[in-house]
DNA sequence: TCGACCTCTGGATCGTTGATCCAGTCTCTG
DNA sequence: CAGAGACTGGATCAACGATCCAGAGGTCGA
């Protein structure tokens, strides 16, 4: 993971990984089958850093909201992420936090669909935006938005509205990801009938 | 693209594309820098399959949710996307549909923040969620899921709520995706204060 | 004490990949 | 017809993931 902190996942190779260590590289494999496995390790290491909150712990939305921005806040802290985050996720960090995220909601007394549904939206949503600052932060972020915002003001007659709006100029993002959370738990609080709140 | 959806993008090299095109490698790189071009230039052309709505068709939470439905249907066609999402997104085609989104919010009557908010949270959600189920669909889906499933029944004694419910347990992906997109649709409609709906 | 056995290591090596060098071909224009 | 620019591709390079295979180190029972 130092490795990856430090140059990306473009630049892990086993020879280096191997050197970084202090071994040969033939050795690596004798732990792990294939590169991909030692991706699937990084990824799922990320989510240690993810804090859960402790069960029963005041308000559902509080605790899922506590979660999620733990959990963008682990991927942001490693921006090689984004890239990896195309694979399937079974390590047994990311099964903890999923396992707490659905038994919150289930307490909290949402049922089938809404359930499943709940937890899916909350998760491809921080996962979405986490990838999608993380592909801005790698490397230089500023020239990054400075060469996108230019490219959008030279063909502002095409993208007129994304040239004065638009995630590049000027964007937040830590308030955008608020402001999106709080329009999925509103959504996802307006989906449970009521009577259903066992400790609303 | 055709390469890409037969094999999928671990097996698409510059002499395998070459071959396919009936030429040799080296040709690929007087009209690309480099590889990354080609992905690039792939993941953009998905985006032509994102229909566009109309302008004034209609109400505006029907044009999102029609352009965020082509948006997942046309990244689940080519599942080979989602390891390619994390990467940044400003071709023309991805440039366009972003530039109706922007414009049809700020048509509806969002203002800053939540304009910026909206499209943020639109977008990321359908990324985060045609990238976890691509991820599922490479391959063999049934044997993944089976697999995956066999794995957190055996181990319910730690994840107790996944093995019961849980995104791999007969899981309707369409239906989840749908109710999801409902709450934060829900979510956005409400924090547009009152006398501010243009057309609503 | 010894030797069989399992865990673990690493130099050498293979096939493949992305990318480049450079000589050559094609086409269009004046 | 000559020259310039657009385009092609065989040969080649360094680097990569992965494997082969010989061997080191420790453990345990006879």
């Amino acid at each position: 993971m130092a490795l990856l902190d430090e140059e990306g996942v473009g630049r892990l190779t086993m020879r280096r990984l191997a050197e970084r260590l202090g071994t040969g590289s033939t050795t690596l494999y004798w732990h792990v089958s294939t590169k991909d496995d030692v991706l699937d390790l990084a990824l799922d290491r990320i989510f240690v850093e993810v804090p859960v909150p402790e069960a029963d712990a005041g308000h559902w939305r509080e605790a899922v909201a506590t979660l999620i921005n733990g959990w963008r806040g682990a991927l942001l802290a490693h921006p090689w992420s984004a890239t990896l985050l195309g694979r399937p996720m079974l390590g047994p960090n990311v099964l903890t936090r999923s396992e707490y995220l659905h038994a919150t909601l289930l307490a909290a007394g949402f049922a089938e669909p809404h359930l499943t549904a709940a937890a899916y939206a909350l998760s491809n949503y921080v996962i979405g935006s986490a990838m999608m600052q993380a592909t801005w932060r790698t490397g230089d972020e500023q020239a990054a938005r400075r060469v996108a915002g230019e490219y959008l003001r030279a063909h502002s007659d095409r993208y007129p509205t994304l040239a004065a709006h638009g995630p590049l100029v000027g964007n937040d993002w830590d308030v955008s990801f608020r402001l999106g959370l709080d329009y999925l738990l509103d959504g996802i609080q307006g989906s449970r009938a009521p009577g259903q709140q066992p400790r609303s």
